[in-house]
DNA sequence: GTCTATAGCTAGATAGAC
DNA sequence: GTCTATCTAGCTATAGAC
């Protein structure tokens, strides 16, 4: 009987994830992951559906470990510093890794991943950003901060920045403006009108 | 003679053009573009270089169209607008067209387009800003705006916006308090000390 | 500048033996 | 669950005739 398992699903995801942070999604092969692991690219069939469903379950690996750190990270005492620490978080993620980054902001044409796979992360974020601003703004609030934050996080990844200067310094220019917009009460004249 | 030419440079830029506005990057292939063009493939590379070729053309196409565009859309009268026109632009043009889009924020690491390729792009922003906050603080007040509305556009094109609700408000949400913040000078607490 | 022919590579996925 | 063998398909790029 040799069909004694040579591998396990946690060693062929953590391989594809290494893949990934490496090369990125495109070098994600499944010839390249059986290899990894020792095995020939056929018998990956038997794990995983295919190479979708490896994508997916990397994806949701990251998402549990990336929502765990970032929720350990958001406990400074005070609700707005979180949110900073968030932010930061979140940029040293895709500074670190800029591929398994890439891979949790990509566009997924094809529904390959549950809707409800970014969850945890999501949870962290509107934990915080609902005791500084309320339920009522937390929404575009927190798609200010995160708008701001993945952007240039994005920027920095490509290379969009392009007339030099210090990349922390306008970081924390822009952290500093964002964060107390998104402190202070919707102004007055968005929701009474002409005062 | 049979050297008559079938198509010209202009031509296989345009079709290289659609094939990466339809299907994204990776759907550009020199034979794809060869039969868009009613050629065969080898007939490319006295044309091109290689693909990379193909895809620099297409960029600096891209950026020269769009600058214009943007150029002309921020004519407000009033700088402040002008910004805000800019933004507006920026996710239209990201809306309408998310592979040409990505194309213009994708990291390239092989550094396959020239480092100025896309300095009519950022002279457009750089001088609405300028004259709204001034020299000293255009570069990282540009990228705050920047940023944010890259951020939103980027993950409005993901699906990662995922808890639903109006994403028009939200940008309008999150531009009301990017531009003030922006256009107000340097707050106290960053250049004096301490009141 | 076009063509045919081809080299050389990589990929995803399936069939069927053990 | 593993393997070998194979199918199908795509791709970049070059050589050399016309």
């Amino acid at each position: 009987m040799p069909s004694v398992p040579k591998t396990s699903q946690e060693a062929v995801v953590a391989a594809a994830r290494d893949l990934i942070d490496v090369g990125g999604l495109e070098s994600l092969s499944v010839q390249a992951v059986a290899q990894a692991v020792g095995v020939q690219a056929p018998s990956l069939y038997k794990r995983f559906a295919d190479r979708a469903a490896l994508i997916r379950a990397v994806t949701m690996d990251l998402v549990a470990e990336i929502a765990g750190q970032f929720d350990a990270v958001a406990t400074t005492g005070s609700p707005v510093s979180d949110l900073r620490a968030l932010a930061h978080a979140h940029r040293q993620f895709g500074q670190h890794s800029p591929h398994l980054y890439q891979l949790l902001f990509r566009p997924d044409p094809h529904g390959e991943v549950p809707p409800d796979a970014f969850a945890p992360l999501i949870a962290v974020m509107m934990d915080r950003i609902e005791t500084v601003v309320g339920k009522r703004d937390a929404l575009p609030a927190a798609r200010l901060l995160v708008s701001f934050t993945h952007g240039f996080v994005s920027m920095e990844q490509a290379g969009a920045f392009r007339l030099g200067g210090d990349l922390d310094l306008a970081f924390r220019y822009g952290l500093d403006r964002v964060l107390p917009s998104v402190t202070t009460p919707t102004p007055e004249k968005k929701t009474r009108r002409a005062k």
